[in-house]
DNA sequence: CAGGACTTCTGTACCGATACAGTACGCCGC
DNA sequence: GCGGCGTACTGTATCGGTACAGAAGTCCTG
């Protein structure tokens, strides 16, 4: 059976095919008559709508966004925060008639989604600044957003105060007359700094270094939940050890509860532990974290708007989202 | 600043448009000598590579591969398990060079994201198989992989054993002596039924049915977690309570464990308790789960493999994964 | 040294739509 | 009766590539 095109309807109904494109894409350029019987005869014809991938170049628009992201996607997916994000991003744009298009980083050089992928803009969001996928989305000049990132003059950027949130973390602890505190956080490579984990450190010694407490920083480098075990367990074995953690996610607070719990320790009793996102695992942990609030939703939707304004052509400015600390269960004053 | 095409590096060059088409997408048509004078003007020009829109209309194919989901996409991210699939879809896709694009059902009938987005196949996972979108992609006889769904004749499809898994719970609990059996389950809607739990439940029959055990059932309709929470809760107050439940899936067998508990029933010294999926809540929840396993990673990989497939043109078998038993902590034989 | 087989590069014909600037015609006001 | 204006439809020129069938030159081979 031949492809059935704009031409084959037009012929069929004696019409140009400019009028056929009409009917399908603006319907107020002609009659509703001529309208319901070209779309009678298309449906004969088993045509249904225009092609999108040569609409996508006579327009020069997709109608779908991309959305950056360095490293497995696993990880993207099986975390609790950016899969909020995700969630939360996809149900915006859908709600403006767009679609998500995930552009992973390639390891084939045959083959690199972020410059043979067709969208209309992209989010930058899980990627290292030095990733060369970025440089692709420049080069081909699409209209990018940057979230999560160290923002560069000019290009739109959703942040969330991370180092404001984290410092509320750190001034709770402080608050409490915790004065030994220890810190469980990503490793921050120079060469590639990851920006929230840059930010909430500066966050917690804007609050620490007032008080003239040093903390002692364990890290380690992204993710491996038994890593952040293992190096709080280690933290919380030191004869001296702290009173208070702060940990980079609820993620890693949880697993500093963990570990203190196998010690032996009472949390809060010997050991408060601040969590930050507020994601699902915090309310839901044994005892429940204290953790600082920020809202992933938010982020996502700001996100959304400020690609479709760049897509649009105007420059939003930058987005700073606020974070708030919520007290529950996994903080209290030091043991006497 | 003029665009920058094919054509202007073409005449920079001093070749034809076609030689340095070659060069970015044919290496072996040209001398290497040459492809590198090419690649260096284009650089020079700020090229970045062939156009993928316009690519994308001459060569027929995009790249990507659309997701069909019906119903809201952060319960997909949400929901470990489907959050699993999509991780291992989108990974497998890209280590084969495909982008993954998402295709929500939309309300809004001027943009279907399943009739206006470009892709070469799809995969249909969360839908009810009643959903417009679907005929979409039909009338648009783009190659689409079904996954969790019912086979109908002809088209490719992904499915895990959910009746022999569910049997297998049903069969365990039976085995260890319960005679007294609830089942926790998703409403299944005989206009739009959704295929997994239809199948679970006649697995589960599969096993009751002989032992002449008619269960308990009680439904919600899909996830939300106080929902199941609350008809467990029903479920295991009246007087003649089961001894033994069989869950939908973790997250509904995590409710019910939550509800035993907080009738002050002990699990699983007075309620046995099975799951269905084995996700990361399995392992986890206290008391660590008892449920079937199945290969959510798997069933990625061979949707992506199927849709390859399709689109190669070759239609692949249906695909049937295992299921298999976990036996935990959750289940034990009934009290005395 | 004719002839086949490569290697390299080119010309032309699409791919399937949309944008924009008409053209044709009916209707109104003066 | 004629300019002016709307509405309804059409023609043509792209959009930016790729496929495929040559054409020209080079290299062997017998």
């Amino acid at each position: 059976m031949a492809k059935v095109t704009l031409q084959s309807v037009a012929d069929r109904v004696g019409v140009s095919r400019m009028t056929v494109s009409n009917a399908f894409s603006r319907p107020d350029q002609l009659s509703a008559d001529l309208r319901a019987r070209i779309l009678a005869a298309a449906a004969e014809l088993g045509y249904a709508g225009p092609d999108p991938a040569a609409r996508a170049l006579a327009r020069g628009r997709t109608g779908s966004v991309g959305l950056l992201i360095n490293g497995s996607l696993s990880e993207a997916f099986e975390d609790a925060v950016s899969a909020a994000f995700l969630a939360a991003v996809s149900d915006e744009l859908s709600s403006r008639g767009m679609a998500l298009t995930l552009l992973p980083s390639s390891e084939d050089e045959r083959f690199v989604p972020a410059r043979d992928v067709a969208v209309d803009g992209a989010l930058v969001y899980i990627c290292d600044p030095t990733a060369p996928d970025i440089d692709w989305l420049r080069r081909r000049s699409i209209p990018v957003v940057v979230v999560d990132h160290n923002v560069e003059a000019g290009t739109a950027s959703v942040n969330v105060d991370d180092r404001g949130g984290a410092r509320l973390a750190a001034e709770h602890l402080v608050g409490l007359g915790h004065r030994r505190i220890g810190v469980v956080t990503l490793e921050v490579d120079p060469d590639e700094p990851n920006y929230p984990a840059r930010e909430r450190m500066l966050g917690w010694r804007d609050a620490l270094d007032p008080a003239g407490i040093e903390p002692t920083v364990v890290t380690t480098p992204y993710s491996p939940r038994t890593a952040a075990y293992d190096v709080a367990h280690g933290l919380l074995s030191a004869p001296d050890r702290p009173t208070g953690v702060l940990c980079f996610s609820d993620a890693f607070a949880i697993a500093t509860i963990r570990a203190a719990q196998s010690l032996g320790l009472q949390v809060p009793g010997d050991v408060s532990v601040v969590g930050f996102d507020d994601s699902v695992l915090a309310a839901a942990s044994q005892p429940a974290l204290t953790t600082i609030h920020q809202e992933v939703g938010e982020k996502g939707r700001a996100a959304v708007a400020a690609i479709a304004d760049v897509i649009g052509g105007t420059t939003p400015d930058p987005v700073l989202l606020p974070t708030s600390i919520v007290v529950r269960e996994s903080t209290a004053p030091p043991p006497a």
